[in-house]
RNA sequence: GGGCGCUUAGCUCAGGGGGAGAGCGCUUCCUUGACGCGGAAGAGGUCCGGGGUUCAAAUCCCCGAGCGCCCACCA
């Protein structure tokens, strides 16, 4: 075996003969319990960031304990098409090479994408090869494969048929720079302070006028109407009057509406139906036109009169301006409020009439919130179920269209003649009214419709697969809170209305990867950690290791290369465990599972009975996916007693030739390396291979260690021995410096062994004694009935020792006054439980013993 | 406007009614043949503040402060 830890070495084989072996792919049959997670699907054109690193190594951790456990673990792959984010990215492609998008046509562009897509889209899933995540490649799957786009399309036409997809004329959220429709999770709202305008609209029938405010004044060109609440005394006499907009001229009503805030402002709205929601509800009660004065890419069109073609920030600088100059502007504040902004590209989006295809919400809603209520579907951490319900309780219907080319494209068909609209998987080839004249609609689905389909869409649905009827629903869901609303929720919906059943068990949510400043991580501020970078450095062992142990539930994790660096670290450490137990162990006679032994010495019964707990703990930890809480207990398991203790143990009676010991040193490192595996599967499986040497530690079986009872004087070992060389540091002394120690116990249960231990980790050897020594100064170190005597004479100074003692006696004094206090409480006594009290109990009698033993010695000393 | 989270060692964070923890940093000692990417022994904490419940509160409840996040048709 290689002497030094190279991560890089050890992580460059593995993957590939992992997936060679088909270790990752499971057969339904007869590899028992099916166990299932499909990935949320990473954009086909991205690459991976700390998010997905994090994401993805919480799904490895899960499926390869899974798969140990004997499940048939499949680990669905696959990538999103991404609609409008990928076609973003070739289009500024293409721009590059000084190709347009609409000179080049649908067809080309279409065509260019995929050659994307061929291009760049296996980069994301190499670097998850080179992050080591165990998922089944031979079922990859893309949103816009055919099998896909058959579901999204049976899945629109069913919506359709039932009446929950229907194409209406609505507000909805444009960006301008993309030129499409956006839904409302995809707009990030912002808080910015902005101006606040104040303009007077003169009646057009007489005197005065109405004072309406506006943070977007050019909306003021498209407004038809003003509005007051309907029980608003100041303005009782005007409602049915009109008023003629400044610069526009238009005569508009005032019109009495209860959506109408009295508090706020004036008390007096400008109605805009064509830009704004509230006013487009107005409108439609009181039959306002609604006017568009935008056109698609933002600017303002021809029903803007002089301001045509000005963009509408520009715009709103230019109408503030003439409003002024016409003495329109009665004053302007400061004003903060909330600006909605695209979530692809940060431009700000209005509020747009327009023609759009939205998917009804409402009936879906009701399932979806009883499935998680009644605990069919259960969040961890619970409490994420609040956003959830908060979340599906307030939702709007989903606008679904997107004027882009790349997705899914709508299956609904216009006649020409008679202007019927058809629906339908296939392509229709003539209208009713017997016309040929037929017209796809040209927009394309937004692409969360088709990834919220993916937990059943991706085994094959609507098709009665295999892979279907096994894995189906999926078992867990690991996601970040970021996409409770725009994934989860709809998977959700759409998963019990089309399978009838929920798509999962358990969602596992995480928290978002930060910044080292807990700033989040953007390429904007330039402060994001690339993975791959990490992962050259570190390894990906060690990466995926610090996340484990980083990622608390549901909680944001600022990244920390601190972490990584302790994670390998410990790789190291587990390198030269393994590599100290191949001095004494035969490489490749370690059993793969089993091998525990039967008549264990003393040592060995402790660690194996550390063992049996610490397994036992981090399968209940794991299975309420609480990472972080069972990867620290076991980094401490491994490190603090197997390694620090156990093999120094080890040490002496392997120099003797015990066998036996070699046997559990082997079982138990094979054990810590099965419990590591899911989380560092690279390292685990180098060292597998040559502990154990038998097939691969990816699939082979879980630990499962008997129950053993440790030696019951072990801690009195371990506390003679801490304290041994707590002497030692205290008084500066070397740890080759020969103590005289003698051995007073009174029970006998000191045994043999113990004078190996004192040999080996204090470097001293006891002597027995019958009695206490007496006459000769002596330090005295206690552990219940035994003491250990080490001789001062000639070793340290006498003063010294007394001043150690005397600390070590107040202290014990001080803890010892609590005890008392709480046991003289009758309350205490008699409310507590009774273990309770007992344990008190016990620590003060053991205190106490301890405390006579040091006086005693004090006075000894004098 | 509504909701959620956080505040614990110098730093970054776990924990969650009865012994205050980890990593990193710090101090002292150690060239023992697994590992100095290591070992041993330590120092360091009004668990944000104030009330309450309880025999017992860092932990549960209420109030407050600071920070962060999410949601909302904030003209």
């Amino acid at each position: 075996m290689e002497a030094a830890y190279d991560p890089q070495r050890v992580e460059s084989e593995w993957y590939s003969r992992w997936e060679a072996a088909g270790v990752f792919a499971p057969e339904i049959n007869p590899d028992g319990e099916p166990f299932c997670i499909v990935i949320p699907p990473p954009n086909v054109t991205g690459s991976l960031h700390m998010g997905h690193a994090l994401d993805l190594s919480i799904q490895d951790v899960i499926i390869r304990r899974k798969r140990m456990q004997g499940y048939a673990a499949l680990w669905l792959p696959g990538t999103d098409h991404a609609g409008i984010a990928t076609q973003i990215v070739v289009e500024r492609e293409l721009a590059e090479e000084g190709v347009d998008r609409e000179e080049l046509g649908r067809e080309q562009f279409i065509e260019q994408v995929w050659a994307w897509k061929a291009k760049f889209g296996g980069r994301i899933t190499e670097q998850m090869r080179r992050l080591g995540f165990s998922t089944d490649w031979s079922r990859e799957r893309f949103t816009m494969d055919e099998g896909l786009s058959e579901a999204v399309k049976k899945v629109f036409v069913d919506l359709y048929d039932a009446d929950l997809i229907y194409r209406g004329n609505r507000i909805i959220n444009w960006c301008p720079r993309d030129r499409t429709a956006i839904s409302d999770v995809e707009v990030i709202h912002e808080d910015e302070t902005g101006e606040l305008v104040h303009i007077l609209y003169p009646f057009t029938d007489g005197p005065g006028g109405i004072e309406v405010a506006t943070t977007r004044v050019e909306s003021m060109l498209g407004d038809t109407g003003v509005a007051v609440h309907p029980d608003d005394e100041r303005y009782s006499g005007v409602v049915g009057r009109s008023v003629t907009l400044p610069l526009v001229g238009r005569e508009v009503p005032i019109v009495a509406d209860d959506a109408v805030d009295s508090d706020f402002g004036t008390g007096a709205v400008k109605v805009t139906p064509g830009h704004d929601l509230l006013d487009f509800e107005i409108g439609q009660r009181h039959g306002l036109e609604a006017i568009l004065i935008l056109d698609e890419g933002g600017a303002i069109n021809e029903n803007g009169g002089s301001f045509a073609g000005l963009d509408r920030m520009d715009a709103r600088t230019a109408v503030k301006a003439a409003l002024q100059a016409e003495g329109a502007v009665v004053r302007v504040e400061e004003h903060l409020y909330s600006v909605g902004h695209c979530q692809r590209c940060d431009t700000i989006v209005e509020p747009y009439l327009s023609d759009q295809w939205f998917v009804r919400v409402g009936p879906l809603v009701g399932p979806a919130i009883e499935a998680v209520r009644s605990g069919d579907i259960r969040f961890s951490p619970q409490r994420w179920e609040k956003t959830y319900f908060h979340w599906m309780e307030n939702l709007r219907d989903w606008t679904i269209s997107r004027q882009i080319w790349w997705g899914h494209r709508i299956p609904a068909w216009y006649c020409d003649e008679c202007g019927e609209t058809i629906v339908a998987v296939a392509a229709p080839r003539r209208c009713q009214c017997g016309s040929t004249s037929l017209r796809q609609d040209e927009d394309v689905l937004d692409t969360w419709f088709s990834s919220g389909l993916f937990p059943f869409s991706a085994l094959g649905w609507p098709e009665d697969t295999d892979d279907y009827r096994a894995f189906y629903p999926n078992s867990v869901l690991v996601t970040g809170y970021d996409i409770i609303s725009f994934w989860v929720a709809r998977m959700i919906k759409l998963g019990l209305y089309f399978t009838g059943a929920k798509p999962f068990a358990d969602v596992v949510i995480h928290g978002m990867l930060r910044a080292e400043d807990g700033r989040k991580m953007s390429k904007s501020v330039g402060n994001t950690v690339d993975p791959l970078v990490v992962v050259e450095e570190h390894g990906a062992d060690a990466l995926r290791l610090a996340l484990m142990q980083a990622a608390s539930p549901g909680q944001d994790i600022p990244f920390s290369e601190e972490w990584v660096e302790a994670a390998r670290r410990f790789g190291n450490k587990l390198w030269n465990a393994v590599r100290f137990g191949l001095r004494h162990i035969a490489p490749g006679s370690v059993p793969a599972d089993g091998g525990y032994p039967e008549r264990p010495g003393p040592e060995e019964a402790w660690i194996l009975s550390r063992l049996y707990d610490t397994v036992g703990r981090v399968d209940e930890l794991l299975d309420e996916f609480r990472f972080s809480d069972a990867y620290g207990l076991l980094y401490n398991f491994a490190w603090s007693e197997m390694f620090d203790w156990f093999l120094e143990m080890s040490k002496a009676p392997l120099r003797r030739g015990d066998t036996s010991i070699g046997e559990t040193v082997g079982v138990v490192l094979r054990d810590v390396l099965k419990l590591f595996h899911p989380a560092i599967p690279y390292v685990t499986e180098e060292l597998w291979s040559e502990l154990v040497g038998d097939g691969y530690i990816a699939s082979t079986s879980w630990p499962r260690p008997p129950k053993t009872d440790g030696p019951a004087d072990f801690e009195s070992l371990r506390t003679l021995i801490v304290g041994i060389r707590r002497f030692r540091a205290e008084h500066g002394l070397s740890p080759r410096r020969e103590l005289e120690v003698g051995l007073y116990d009174p029970d006998g249960a000191a045994a043999e062994w113990w004078n190996d231990q004192f040999e080996s980790l204090a470097a001293v050897a006891p002597v027995p004694l019958s009695e206490p020594p007496s006459g000769a100064p002596h330090a005295r170190v206690v552990a219940g009935q035994v003491q250990a005597f080490i001789s001062l004479e000639g070793v340290v100074d006498v003063d010294a020792e007394r001043e150690r003692l005397a600390r070590a006696i107040a202290e014990l004094e001080a803890s010892l006054a609590q005890s008392d206090k709480k046991l003289g409480n009758p309350q205490f006594v008699e409310k507590a439980p009774r273990d309770v009290v007992a344990k008190e109990e016990e620590k003060a009698d053991a205190s106490r013993a301890r405390l006579e033993k040091l006086e005693a010695q004090l006075a000894e000393l004098r």
